[in-house]
DNA sequence: CTTATAGGTTCCTTTTTAGAACTAACAAAA
DNA sequence: TTTTGTTAGTTCTAAAAAGGAACCTATAAG
């Protein structure tokens, strides 16, 4: 199976997968989550090829994950910014963060803390369970086919 | 910058990405976290090819994400299981999926459905602060430098 | 009229992946 | 005892993607 036709499987993970799911894309997003948004300093903070920075950019603009939005005309220029969607990608960004401040980390810790604006604190990421409020982990959660997807046998997380 | 100097940069996303940041090893893990073990179970599912399966094994072994595990002699046969470090691994995966059931579903909606087992509940996750367990979006973070990475100005995330 | 800046594209080389065939170590069947 | 099957790989070649450097476009500044 090629990566274009990833999409087309009935698995989110896939589905997101084929929009995000490879290195340069998620560094680039870590970068827009720390507030870059010009392409020149991307290429300068990741060391990217200028062509795998374009064809990464433009892809994450088509599926609305970032949108370019002009600051200045004559020349024109644009930078790329979050969209609603792509900011929701926060909590995949954070939970990679997290697990690498956990598991790859050398002896001077978390390169980064992240500050909660509204308690003031320094917090990780805790995942939840949006009826419980419970913490969960992978031995918590049983899944299910869901209701719409009976007779497919190719369903997957 | 190429791949294999990824894992020095001072960025827990980048030392992650260095490890599970590739298209294939997500997907696998995904299988993973559904109970998948064995090479060809992985191969058939997945589409992939033999020897790239074979290196991301390896990798995710070499990581302790994943151990081998006889389960049988003679002939010697092994299987693929998570380690407590891979389990951890169950939030990004879990984001992954959250985000591709509200932004990539078709009109039948998620595939799959999360069951928590210990409030019996369908679920989806929910990102929250560890110190006040108020949500957390991407507005509501500042980030800084950890303490002992001060004169380190290639920090991030 | 040369240089600088921002945001690319083009070209060529190197690396990685896809796809198929081959291998090892046994077990079961004919 | 030769053949077939199973599982978990490795090896080979062709195609695709990434790396690296140079070039392009529009404009402003010196």
């Amino acid at each position: 199976m090629r990566w274009d036709e990833l999409d087309q499987q009935s698995c989110s993970v896939a589905r997101t997968l084929a929009v995000i799911g490879d290195r340069w894309t998620l560094m680039i997003l870590r970068d827009c989550f720390l507030g870059v948004r010009r392409f020149d300093v991307f290429e300068q903070r990741l060391g990217i090829t200028r062509h795998v920075l374009s064809n990464r950019l433009r892809k994450l603009v088509e599926y609305d994950i970032l949108k370019k939005v002009a600051y200045q005309q004559r020349p024109l220029r644009e930078e790329y910014r979050l969209t609603e969607c792509g900011l929701d990608l926060h909590s995949v960004v954070l939970a990679l963060v997290s697990w690498g401040d956990k598991y790859m980390a050398d002896e001077r810790g978390a390169p980064l803390l992240h500050r909660h604006k509204a308690c003031g604190h320094i917090m990780h990421p805790v995942t939840v369970c949006s009826e419980c409020a419970e913490p969960i982990t992978a031995r918590d959660i049983e899944v299910e086919i869901g209701p719409k997807w009976i007779g497919n046998d190719e369903v997957s997380i």
